[in-house]
RNA sequence: GGGCGCUUAGCUCAGUUGGUUCAGAGCACUUGGUUUACACCCAAGGGGUCAGGGGUUCGAAUCCCUUAGCGCCCACCA
């Protein structure tokens, strides 16, 4: 038999990828069979692959191939995200380098770019998934921006909006200055940053008086259009009713009063800028304040800043500060630490900005959806999750829904006439055009005369529909597919967008479909590198993922990613770790060219350690297949890999192949061979979800298949009985020879050395495994004795004690330490079982199985004691 | 400021209702081994007061209290 050489994972992964698309194994239809389903998190659009990605995959396609082998209609979504903001923002900057202002384009020319830029970079990074070997049915990969997609966001806008959910105020929000758009909450990072306290001073109006306030933002006194001061504050009563007047602008403004002043804090006493700051916001409302916004949208000044209009607000800040140290309004300026948000798309300090935007009402919508995973009907994995996803979904806040993008969703909302209220919300223009006509009583109108309002829709307001939008479930709400289809069965998400996404998934399902979109979420962690740094771009700290698939070869990625990282738990990436799962697919390959070497020759008899061992191996695998199940079925990937790893490399390659290894140039049985590609042909099954790869190309090596007999639909291994008596047999047999390399090590005594082994043995029960024994212990002759030998080398295991007489003398006295250190050791030990035994309250408490085993390991300890002594009195 | 979680071997982590073989795994490390599938290998071995303190219990890594350190989420104190 022709031997292949060593592994080549590139042309081989190659082959069957190819082999797996050609022959439609990705791909699912409605069938009989029970569905299984996960869809992707979509990626943005023109996003590179990232070592998150791969993590994340590779779990989803762990989980799918699994799913297929275990007969299920096995159906993973692909797809991409429009992603608005981010892409709209990639979009600007390229045709800024073209010499190209978005502000000179119509919002037709710049949606033209950006699908140019969309098709051009769409897509790559579902190419590079291919590579990783992820099985998703291509035919089915959707994007955001789809037409059925997108219809189905409008739709749902519309219903909303009917239901009353749905609804246009202005209000203050997060304003992304370098993006020019509104965010939503969930959009803005706050970080702890060290600024500045300025102390100014105001004079106050008809008086010599000032009054000095403390504000981080000195720029914004432009804005000012109150000084508030706590009622209940002595030191300010002789102000109430004044006025005090802003410096630089000269502007003169009230002096208000009220309890939300602390007045421990700074000065004790407030500025307002209602445009500016979402308290003063609120303390404008409530003491009608006027509104004074002195803001572009870029956030430099505009003509309210006077001889600072068109500077930029931290230039300002700056200059301002100087201004007021020049004109003595200064007191002092204090460092102070305090959290400024920012723009987690673009890193721009986020401005609060009053502005008319569209919002959705949560509270109602998000109840089923807390409901359903307090009631475990949606499972978060880790659990640990779900304390603060109940946090959120209890304190959830209307969400901002409306962006000042062009690219993405436009709002279906059309406007007749000027006025803010003057609008109608429809699926169509002309739908719109006749609800216009109707409300107006205006049958002239013409689509001509409508307006639709300008903004697009967040992003998540389109992918939180995902799992129904993909299979049409939105506007065919009772096609076959979502029936079939939904609720999918897994979704492989990071926690950091369990808000963003998930809880609105959760949401929409319970709306739009009476049911949960999926019933469990495994949340990854984030990969970080080995400085615990988050893995990033900028940092230039994570390695690309196609050369480490070169490098390492997809399986080895794939094990390598898998090995450490449980759920939920951030993973510390190390190339190390890339190269063991390369090496594991390097010891899996080698073991499959010893079976492909062998020799089989029908006429020789099957030697009992082969039958002894195969049989063992076979309750083993069982015992793993358990194991997997238990693991598989609590999201523990990496447990399962672990379990896998070890069956493959410890039991199968260490002790199978070594046990029936036939000598060097001999053939092996015919019997035993049949057997070995039995159990290799299951350990490929429950290989395969981790290294799909090698797997089929090992399993095609094998014998010749057809289509339909391929790996990747081949079925998982029945689960029979364990014979718990064989494996318990074999790992004491496995002891004894463990004994015999000891020793062999301590004394120099080579391993192709044979040698004698004596058993005086207390339970003689463990006969059948000698072979096992002699064998891999190279035993030449292996006796039963009934007394203790002399001057041969000693090793105990369970109640059975092993010589092994030597020649040349023994170092008696080191014999006699170790012999010694056992002995006392043991009797320590026994010491404490003795006084757990006579403790009463034990022996009544303690269930009958634990009461069991100490008397038991008291029956063994005793024998071994006198064993023990029996050989130091012979030494001495 | 509020909430949640973590601390077990050099590193990354398991340890399921307190009690079988509860102190474990993988990696790393030490030592020995290469004409015989694999040095991406084989074999043997060392290594932990389960963060500190207190309590409950016949029995605690596991339950309770407390101290210290770390992490995450949420929140509009200028």
């Amino acid at each position: 038999m022709a031997l292949a050489g060593k592994y080549d994972s590139k042309s081989i992964e190659e082959k069957w990828y190819s082999y797996w698309m050609e022959n439609k194994y990705f791909h699912s239809e409605v069938d009989e069979r029970e569905a299984y389903t996960i869809v992707i998190p979509p990626p943005n659009v023109t996003g590179v692959l990232h070592m998150g990605h791969m993590l994340n995959n590779t779990i989803q396609d762990v989980l799918i191939r699994r799913a297929r082998l275990k007969g299920y209609n096995a159906c993973w979504v692909p797809g991409t995200d429009h992603a608005s903001i981010a892409t709209e923002a990639k979009v600007v900057a390229k045709l800024k380098e073209e010499g190209i202002d978005k502000n000179d384009l119509t919002r037709e020319e710049f949606l033209e770019h950006a699908w140019e830029w969309t098709h051009k970079h769409g897509g790559i990074i579902l190419e590079q998934l291919k590579k990783l070997g992820a099985s998703c049915d291509w035919d089915r990969t959707a994007f955001t921006m789809d037409d059925n997609l997108s219809a189905s966001v409008i739709k749902v806008f519309v219903d909303l909006y009917k239901k009353g959910l749905i609804y246009r105020g202005y209000r203050m929000v997060n304003w992304d200055p370098e993006a020019k758009t509104t965010l939503s909450d969930e959009e803005v990072i706050y970080e702890e940053k060290q600024g500045n306290l300025y102390y100014l001073k105001y004079k106050i109006e008809g008086s010599d008086d000032t009054l000095t306030i403390a504000t981080t933002r000195p720029e914004t006194i432009m804005g000012d259009t109150a000084i508030c001061i706590n009622p209940n504050d002595e030191r300010f009563t002789h102000l109430k009713g004044k006025k005090a007047i802003v410096p630089i602008a000269n502007r003169v403004i009230p002096i208000i009063e009220d309890e939300y002043v602390d007045m421990e804090f700074g000065t004790g006493c407030l500025k307002v800028t209602p445009a500016h700051d979402p308290n003063d916001k609120v303390l404008g409302d409530k003491h009608n304040l006027e509104i004074v916004d002195i803001f572009n949208e870029d956030a430099t000044l505009n003509s309210f800043g006077l001889h600072y209009e068109g500077k930029d607000r931290f230039v300002v800040r700056k200059e301002i500060a100087k201004e007021l140290e020049q004109s003595g309004a200064l007191e002092k300026i204090e460092t102070h630490l305090n959290k400024v948000g920012t723009s987690e798309r673009t890193k721009a300090v986020i401005e609060p900005r009053l502005s008319d935007q569209w919002f959705l009402k949560m509270k109602e919508l998000a109840q089923p959806a807390l409901d359903s995973v307090l009631d475990k009907e949606v499972n978060l994995v880790p659990e640990k999750f779900i304390n603060t996803y109940r946090y959120w979904m209890e304190n959830v806040r209307d969400w901002n829904i409306s962006r000042q993008l062009w690219w993405g969703h436009q709002i279906p909302a059309y406007y007749y006439a000027d006025g803010k209220e003057d609008f109608v919300v429809a699926e169509s223009i002309e739908e719109a055009l006749v609800m216009a006509k109707e409300k107006t009583g205006n049958n002239s109108l013409t689509t001509a005369d409508l307006t639709q309002d300008p903004d697009a829709l967040d992003t998540w307001f389109s992918s939180w529909l995902w799992p129904m939008s993909v299979f049409n479930g939105i506007l065919e709400p009772e096609n076959e597919e979502i029936n079939y289809y939904y609720p999918t069965n897994d979704l492989v998400t990071a926690p950091e967008i369990l808000f963003f996404w998930v809880a609105r998934m959760i949401i929409a399902g319970y709306e739009y479909r009476k049911e949960k979109p999926f019933t469990n979420v495994y949340l990854t962690g984030i990969v970080r590198d080995k400085k615990r740094r988050k893995m990033s771009k900028s940092l230039g700290n994570s390695p690309d993922p196609l050369d480490l698939i070169d490098q390492y070869g997809a399986d080895g990625i794939r094990v390598g990613m898998l090995l450490s990282s449980p759920a939920g738990n951030d993973l510390m990436f190390d190339e190390d770790l890339c190269k063991q799962g390369s090496g594991f697919v390097n010891k899996i390959w080698n073991a499959f060219r010893l079976i492909k070497g062998w020799e089989v020759d029908d006429s020789i008899d099957q030697p009992e350690a082969s039958a002894i061992a195969v049989a063992w191996y076979e309750s083993k695998f069982q015992k793993a297949l358990l194991e997997l199940e238990d693991h598989y079925s609590k999201y523990r990937i990496s447990d399962a890999l672990m379990t896998t790893y070890k069956l493959i490399w410890d039991d199968f390659c260490s002790w199978l192949l070594e046990m029936v290894k036939p000598s060097y140039g001999k053939p092996i049985d015919a019997k035993t061979y049949q057997q070995v590609i039995s159990v290799l042909e299951n350990n490929l099954k429950v290989l395969h979800p981790f290294v799909p790869f090698i797997s089929e190309e090992i399993w095609q090596q094998i014998t010749d298949r057809s289509v339909e007999e391929a790996l990747i639909i081949a079925s998982w291994p029945k689960i029979n009985e364990v014979n718990n008596d064989l494996i318990e047999g074999f790992e004491t047999a496995a002891e004894v020879v463990s004994g015999i390399r000891t020793i062999r090590k301590e004394k120099n005594i080579s391993f192709k050395e044979t040698i004698e082994l004596s058993v005086l043995n207390n339970e003689k029960n463990n006969t059948f495994f000698d072979a096992v024994i002699s064998k891999l212990g190279n035993v030449s002759s292996l006796s039963y004795v009934d007394a203790k030998i002399d001057g041969a080398l000693s090793f105990r295991v369970k109640s059975n004690e092993y010589f092994i007489p030597i020649s040349g003398a023994i170092n008696v006295e080191e014999e006699i330490k170790k012999l010694s250190e056992e002995l006392s050791y043991t009797e320590g030990f026994l010491k404490s079982v003795q006084k757990k035994l006579q403790n009463e309250r034990f022996v009544n408490n303690a269930p009958e199985q634990v009461i069991a085993n100490e008397k038991k390991k008291q029956a063994d300890a005793e024998a071994k004691i006198a064993t023990l002594k029996l050989s130091l009195e012979s030494l001495q």
